[in-house]
DNA sequence: ACCTATTTGTCCGTATGTATG
DNA sequence: CCATACATACGGACAAATAGG
């Protein structure tokens, strides 16, 4: 998987990382289950600063793309498994319900934040 | 607006600025169209850096709870509705579940998130 | 059950860019 | 033009989760 990135651009070199991941992912060029260079090694071969790296790998795994997780690393999501799937099933009632109470989805996720926080 | 951190606690600073924020709009004790803090004034007046409370103020604004610009500051969006009371059991078996299932808070949040924009 | 290496997570500090008013 | 305030990036340090021996 090549990267490069334009320190010229005015796109945020997070971005621009993100964007070209996400662009591998599409092309097939890294599959379902295979990790990406941890962040370290990756910036180091980019000449960017880890954080960098990982904003832009933070921002995939909000889009759902990768798995990002501590000592893990960035593995490629792939087909959902049962369980998973339960779970979407839920939160899509938990959406319907909170909708239909009129409540805005910014609403249901300072919920659902209070929750996580309260019950950690 | 009275706000505390804990150091100490597990919960990531940012995270607690976020979520006392939250609480204070929630109470009504800031309103629709008041400007938070500047965020250098409230890391100093905190004990804690910049980016620190910024990655609070951003993570408010993902939720919408927040308009944050340049220039401009943190004001505080339009009204929000109550009674969300009904939700919370359907919330709290859906974080068990995703706990169950070993994902990370922050992935249950992604997905929430993902589930939310599809259905928009 | 323990230890160790790996890898991300968070925070600190600093510098520079850029939109707003 | 100027001051304010967030946006991005750099670098460094330590914490915490994971995996493997």
């Amino acid at each position: 998987m090549l990267i490069r990135v334009d320190p010229a651009s005015p796109l945020p070199l997070g971005d621009q990382i993100a964007a070209a991941v996400r662009g591998a992912i599409a092309e097939g060029e890294v599959r379902a289950g295979e990790r990406l260079p941890a962040a370290r090694e990756l910036a180091e071969s980019l000449g960017v600063n880890v954080h960098t790296v990982l904003r832009g790998y933070q921002r995939l795994r909000e889009e759902g793309l990768i798995d990002l997780r501590r000592g893990r690393g960035a593995v490629v999501t792939g087909e959902r498994p049962a369980g998973r799937a339960r779970l979407v099933t839920q939160t899509r009632r938990l959406i319907t319900e909170s909708r239909r109470l009129g409540l805005p989805d910014e609403e249901l996720l300072s919920l659902i934040r209070a929750s996580l926080t309260r019950e950690a």
